[in-house]
DNA sequence: ATGGTAGGACGCCTA
């Protein structure tokens, strides 16, 4: 049975809702899962989500800032909201699908983007983005409870050489500095989370899910990032039969900064 | 080395 799983940092779900709706319509992933929703809860748009057949929606949004959202046209359980850093923002939550035998715990990440300059002690938020990762060492990729899990959401670090345009020019750039990729593959290893989509693609292929708003021309300068992420158990990482970066929604009206990347798993 | 754009909420912070 094919569980097909989506996520998209969204930069604000309110005013991107003619994309979400084409998204939806266009690849009608089983689950999709948002970050950056910039939405308080009592003003989330259910109405049209649930009119493109998507009617198990469970959210965790604030005022103005951070948020997300797991949308789903199958049944999903909450599991928990958790207060990474004690600092009452709204960046993870995990909920429980079922999937042919399995029953799968779903987490949904927005980690922290860190500021401009990558050094702890004169940048709270750099600080505050290593803090959260070294939390994210408590999050394992089997839980008792679960036959799987699966990870997904903006980590804001591009780990490996080719997830961004130039290697070199970005070692003190915050996303790319070796304090991040080193703490987040770290992380990764401990909790036994396998990276799908670095491990479907060679080494040498460029993987970017990110290109920013300043450039005069995303396409043409291709100066990308690959800052979202689709982690998984090792049990259920063979399953993966698709596994695609929808990069031409970078070139969606009114687009994300973020393009949607989605996973397909063929679980018994 | 710098500045470039976008969103939320309404002067300025965050990405």
């Amino acid at each position: 049975m094919p569980l097909s799983v989506a996520t998209w940092n969204i930069n604000s779900v309110r005013l991107r809702m003619p994309i979400v709706e084409r998204l939806l319509k266009e690849q009608a992933p089983d689950v999709l899962c948002l970050q950056e929703t910039k939405c308080p809860d009592d003003l989330f748009p259910f109405e049209p989500l649930r009119a493109a057949g998507y009617r198990h929606i469970e959210i965790n949004g604030q005022k103005g800032y951070h948020g997300v959202a797991i949308i789903a046209r199958r049944p999903i359980e909450i599991v928990e909201r958790r207060d990474f850093c004690d600092k009452g923002d709204c960046r993870h939550m995990s909920v429980r699908i079922a999937a042919g035998a399995h029953s799968v715990l779903l987490h949904n990440f927005y980690v922290p983007a860190g500021g401009d300059e990558p050094d702890p002690d004169i940048n709270w938020k750099f600080k505050h983005k290593l803090d959260f990762v070294d939390e994210m060492r408590s999050v394992p990729s089997m839980t008792p409870g679960f036959s799987a899990s699966i990870l997904v959401g903006d980590l804001n670090i591009a780990p490996h050489v080719n997830d961004v345009w130039s290697h070199k020019q970005l070692l003190n750039v915050v996303s790319h500095t070796p304090v991040e990729t080193e703490g987040l593959e770290a992380m990764r290893e401990l909790g036994g989370w396998v990276d799908l989509m670095r491990v479907r693609a060679s080494p040498e292929e460029k993987l970017y899910t990110w290109w920013s708003y300043r450039a005069r021309d995303w396409k043409l300068s291709n100066r990308g990032r690959r800052l979202d992420h689709i982690w998984s158990s090792a049990n259920i990482s063979a399953s993966v039969s698709r596994l695609d970066i929808l990069s031409a929604a970078r070139g969606w009206e009114r687009p994300s900064d973020h393009v949607p990347v989605i996973a397909t798993f063929e679980l018994d």
